[in-house]
DNA sequence: CAAGCGTGGTT
DNA sequence: TAACCAAGCTT
């Protein structure tokens, strides 16, 4: 790593700061986690943005902190209601991890969020990323917050051409965000880099005219700005045949089930459903089959009602889905029953509120 | 380390 | 439209 202090000697680094956080200043979006620094509001806003828009999250955000204001107040409530907040959001175990760390301020350190890297740091859900942001952001600590824009702004500026898809290469990034990092305004610094990566130094077209620290990048001089930063791609997400009931008695009631507390949509609740094997009878007395075996309980599927594909990162769903009738007593482990009414209480994921509304239309 | 883990918007 | 993208963490 010769050759990146070499880089780093090249800048002009306090001009830098100066150039980024004047234009910051002035240019930052008003948003509603930027009212004060709660550190609590803080550590919600920065997880749910972990891999999510902006736009997506400032409904969730303002509802989710009206529900639960403060730690206190998330440590004692009812995961079914956390998680129900939650909904739509996707990576469910970030809300669970939050709550769980949150539990842990609230006993161990009095619901005050701590303050060292150390202790926030090994919090539940709390990774690098997350533990700078707000350290810097709530406790104006130089530390710092590297994530996909800082990675694309700083490989830009320094020329970098390192895989940023590669875990080993954040670290280099974490150096150099060190040592560009502005002591005195760590979260004006943080945010900046940030901020330019979300308005102008985008993936694809950056604003390179309209570039606060233009003069400072390496990419724009070389003209090279579109081909960085580096990022090898991923693998096609595979594809699995699923097959769901929507599964009602005479009286009205609604059966569904509590998926496990791990994995895929760890908690969320779903219509009775199972894998299907392709060239294996009909999916319709393969589902009959599942529903027997395993909540000992006999139904009447009727005719294929339609096909809901849902697209995952890594996974692609195609559930056909069926109307059913429970024809005697379900076990309720595995089942709940529930009145239409008292569904929209239970969290479920967006693939299988669509089949909900394949059944309601 | 690579893979698992959601969803919706943009090109 | 298929591919890519968006303020990552855990195992």
């Amino acid at each position: 790593m010769i050759d990146m202090e070499m880089k780093l000697e090249q800048k002009n680094i306090k001009k830098f700061q100066k150039d980024l956080i004047s234009w910051y200043e002035k240019e930052k979006r008003d948003l509603p986690w930027r009212t004060n620094n709660d550190p609590y509001k803080v550590w919600v806003s920065e997880v749910m943005l972990q891999q999510t828009r902006v736009d997506t999250v400032i409904p969730y955000f303002e509802n989710f902190i009206e529900k639960f204001p403060t730690i206190k107040e998330l440590a004692e409530a009812d995961e079914e209601k956390v998680l129900k907040a939650w909904e739509g959001l996707g990576y469910y175990s970030r809300v669970r991890n939050l709550q769980s760390a949150v539990k842990e301020v609230h006993e161990r350190y009095g619901g005050v969020v701590p303050s060292s890297k150390e202790e926030f740091g090994s919090l539940k859900g709390v990774g690098p990323y997350t533990r700078g942001a707000v350290l810097s952001i709530a406790y104006n600590q130089p530390v710092p917050a590297v994530d996909g824009n800082v990675m694309r702004v700083m490989a830009r500026i320094l020329s970098i051409w390192d895989d940023i898809a590669k875990p080993k290469t954040k670290t280099i990034f974490e150096k150099v965000v060190e040592a560009f990092m502005a002591p005195e305004k760590p979260s004006e610094f943080n945010q900046g880099l940030m901020e330019l990566g979300a308005i102008i130094c985008t993936p694809k077209s950056p604003s390179c005219l309209l570039c606060p620290v233009r003069e400072h990048c390496s990419a724009f001089e070389e003209g090279c700005e579109q081909e960085l930063p580096v990022k090898s791609k991923k693998k096609k997400p595979t594809l699995k045949s699923l097959a769901a009931v929507v599964l009602t008695d005479e009286e009205g009631y609604v059966y569904i089930h509590k998926r496990p507390e791990s994995g895929l949509l760890a908690n969320l609740w779903e219509f009775p459903n199972t894998e299907t094997q392709k060239g294996l009878k009909h999916e319709r007395e393969q589902l009959a089959t599942f529903l027997k075996e395993k909540a000992g309980i006999t139904v009447e599927i009727g005719p294929l009602q339609g096909v809901v594909e849902h697209v995952f990162t890594h996974l692609v769903w195609n559930i056909s889905v069926f109307f059913g009738k429970v024809v005697n007593k379900p076990d309720h482990t595995y089942l709940k029953k529930v009145t239409k009414a008292e569904l929209d209480q239970y969290a479920f994921p967006v693939s299988h509120q669509k089949i909900w509304n394949m059944y309601m239309k």
